[in-house]
DNA sequence: AGCACGCCGACT
DNA sequence: GTCGGCGTGCTC
């Protein structure tokens, strides 16, 4: 019963309230007499049968017509927090409008920690206690050590400056040992030093640094690209510019591609600025993900490095917003709301009034055409920081290597890898499949192991020694016999993962020490940091890495990468996979010789002709750049004209067979507007889901939302069928 | 996203 | 006979 829902006393006014739920609109509620509250203020609301947090999404507006007055419910309370800006409130709009998704569906990405508004958040810490232990291990020695002075600590401080694991810390605690004592947690983030450790910038980099520093200074919206070969030095660059805002006093945001790896990132600010920054992504606990979102909102994060969902932080006064590396995939979320965070990040300067600076060595067409319009200025690095040069390419053409069967690696690379280990060298193979193979077989009676969830074979892991889907989290023991025939010991590996890669690297070339890098490796910062300071201590000789390891990283004694299938990415028909490949494997070759010792990078390739590898090897980007986007221009596909993909999923297959071809019938009319398919998508069958695709291609001057929606509105969707809208699509799943 | 309501199998 | 499975639909 809400009793005080039903009344429309004198002195309420009607308000307009966004719950963080696919609901299409905002919500008409009462604002009781009492309580005070403008827009962006965070409130609870009963909705149904139970009360949720939203955000004031406006005073007044036109009612619901569709909604009987009577049954209007008033706020219960306002929480005593600083309301959503403005600004933010305008990006949540802008989102849903562009990605034709409900504006709740958004602002659930921006109220991320559901329980972030009420009361202070507490922490526990941690003093002596009175119980003595009764074993005392070396690790338990040096936490009671630095435990001695009875300063409170978290847990991980305690782990951190005693150097143990923090099941050590918790054994004390559960002991008696350590005694625990909840406070609220409002540790400042400490402040970056703007001159804490200026770095020398060549003249190259000096003139860039100064071009953006003018530009955070200047307070204005500026879209700018900034462009340099792998190991030019441009976080040194952009680092400046973080600086210069924060003697400006205004707030910066980092958005990094898969935030876990960065460590080295991490390492250099800390150099450069003397603290370590604020982060976000999703590893973070739930404390601390609340005590981070709270102190966005209130101003006290001078600098955050996130992935892509950081973008929607409650920011105050942004004074730079950078997108590192933004030609990467990974800043465009496919499920849910599907939006690319490094767009929205220049929607969110537009708003702010702040500078975006995208950065990267190879730059994405969309950015390129953006650059060529005007639209985005331009800083450009031409060469490698500190006289490094850039590495020595060359295209190893499989169709002559005669390679015996379960073997991946040239004659021709082993060697250069055997030179690079005696040489007192570091070398990389990179092969893009994690596992051990890609395909299991069963040569008596051909059965291939399938996921029963989606279209996609099953990949053994032996180091778990499992088959495994990795499109959802279907995983299975490998069977002693073969389920269709029976025969033992008939299974065949079809292909090659790293886990395979490493079995041959143990035999061809035994004198390496490996490790294996894929994102199944890689599981904790904690462990991705081990073996980071692994390789620079010069422990390993050889890295077999997925594309984890294309990214960022910075290895002085690394000097050879193999790629062990550089056609991989190409096959298929996806729009990108050129564009993406070429961008991959130049990542991938930019971590050799990024100081005085030269690298090499060989390439092993069956399509040794392919525009990819030509221009790869010459080492000539422009010329890809220019025949890519002629060949885009030609038929009028991104960045020249504009694609909306409508996925249609549902567990029955004629169900979504069905609303796909309603889709069709219904299918928009217009000239700069085609509508492809329905054809089932490339994975046809994905977590148990049966799923068609439609297209829809239009010149780049159509607002393609609106035709969207009135598309959308006139097919009935029954409620077992999911109608999933992508705005610029960027795979082709 | 919850949570309620509604129609079909194994139990106190 | 009911307890409860999750499919379907609504929430100002």
């Amino acid at each position: 019963m809400h009793e005080s829902g039903t009344s429309s006393g004198k002195g309420q006014r009607r308000v307009k309230v966004l719950v963080p739920l696919p609901l299409g609109a905002p919500y008409d509620y009462l604002l009781p007499a009492g309580l005070e509250a403008e827009p962006g203020a965070v409130v609870r609301v009963p909705l149904g049968s139970r009360d949720v947090s939203g955000v004031l999404w406006a005073i007044g507006g036109a009612p619901d017509a569709e909604f009987d007055p009577a049954k209007l419910k008033s706020v219960q309370s306002v929480f005593p927090v600083r309301p959503f800006g403005a600004t933010l409130r305008r990006l949540i709009d802008w989102v849903a409008e562009y990605t034709v998704s409900a504006p709740g569906s958004v602002l659930r990405m921006a109220m991320s920690v559901p329980e972030a508004f009420t009361g202070t958040p507490l922490e526990t810490v941690f003093v002596l206690g009175d119980t003595v232990p009764e074993r005392l291990t070396p690790a338990r020695r040096r936490v009671l050590a630095v435990a001695q002075d009875k300063v409170p600590r978290r847990s991980s401080e305690l782990a951190d400056q005693a150097a143990v694991s923090p099941g050590v810390v918790k054994g004390l605690a559960d002991l008696g040992v350590l005694v625990g004592r909840e406070i609220p947690s409002e540790r400042p983030f400490a402040a970056p030093q703007p001159d804490h450790g200026p770095q020398t910038l060549s003249d190259d980099q000096a003139s860039a640094a100064r071009d953006l520093r003018a530009r955070v200074a200047r307070k204005a919206f500026a879209p700018v690209l900034l462009e340099g070969v792998t190991g030019s030095g441009k976080t040194a660059v952009y680092f400046d510019a973080v600086a210069e805002a924060l003697r400006q006093g205004r707030a910066v945001l980092v958005l990094l591609p898969e935030i876990a790896l960065t460590a080295q990132w991490l390492e250099r600010f800390h150099d450069r600025f003397g603290v370590a920054p604020a982060q976000w992504h999703s590893d973070l606990s739930r404390t601390e993900r609340r005590r981070v979102w709270r102190a966005v909102l209130e101003g006290r994060v001078p600098v955050l490095v996130g992935a892509r969902s950081a973008l929607f932080l409650p920011f105050e006064d942004l004074g730079l917003i950078v997108v590192d590396e933004e030609h990467d995939p990974s800043f465009k979320q496919e499920d849910g709301v599907a939006y690319n965070a490094r767009d929205m990040a220049i929607v969110r300067g537009q708003l702010e009034r702040c500078p975006v600076v995208l950065v990267s060595a190879t730059p994405s067409l969309e950015t390129v055409v953006n650059v060529l319009a005007d639209k985005f200025a331009h800083l450009q690095l031409p060469e490698r920081h500190g006289g490094a040069q850039m590495p020595d390419l060359s295209v190893i053409d499989m169709r002559t290597e005669d390679l015996p069967a379960g073997q991946w690696i040239s004659a021709a690379l082993e060697a250069e890898v055997h030179r690079t280990i005696a040489a007192g060298e570091q070398a990389l193979l990179f092969l893009n499949r994690r596992g051990y193979a890609p395909l299991t077989l069963c040569r008596a009676c051909g059965h291939r192991f399938q996921c029963p969830n989606c279209q996609a074979w099953l990949v053994e892991h032996r180091y778990s020694g499992r088959l495994r889907c990795h499109h959802c989290d279907y995983a299975m023991g490998v069977p002693a016999a073969c389920p269709s025939c029976d025969a033992t010991g008939k299974f065949a590996a079809c292909g090659p993962g790293v886990e395979r890669l490493a079995e041959e690297v143990a035999e061809r070339i035994p004198e390496a020490r490996v490790a294996v890098l894929a994102s199944d490796t890689l599981t904790s910062p904690a462990r991705a940091a081990a073996l980071l300071a692994a390789i620079e201590n010069h422990e390993i000789d050889l890295l077999i890495g997925t594309q984890v390891i294309a990214k960022g990283f910075h290895f002085p004694l690394l000097t050879l990468v193999g790629v062990v299938d550089a056609d991989l990415g190409l096959a298929g028909g996806d729009l990108r996979a050129a564009e993406r490949t070429y961008q991959l494997l130049s990542q991938v070759s930019g971590r050799a010789g990024r100081e005085s010792r030269p690298g090499r990078v060989f390439l092993q390739s069956h399509l040794p002709e392919h525009p990819v590898l030509i221009a790869l090897a010459s080492g000539d980007r422009q010329d890809f750049v220019d025949r890519e986007l002629a060949a885009r221009r030609d038929h009028g596909m991104p960045p020249f004209g504009r694609l909306v993909a409508l996925i249609v999923s549902s567990r029955s297959e004629d169900a979504a067979r069905q609303t796909a071809a309603a889709l069709r019938r219904a299918a928009p009319h217009y000239q700069q507007v085609r509508v492809l398919g329905p054809a089932p998508a490339p994975l046809a069958l994905l977590r148990g889901r049966f799923r068609f695709r439609l297209l829809l291609k239009a010149e780049k001057s159509v607002a393609v939302q609106p035709i969207i929606r009135d598309w959308l509105a006139k097919v009935r969707v029954p409620g077992a069928v999911r109608v999933a809208v992508d705005v610029d699509p960027y795979g082709f799943l």
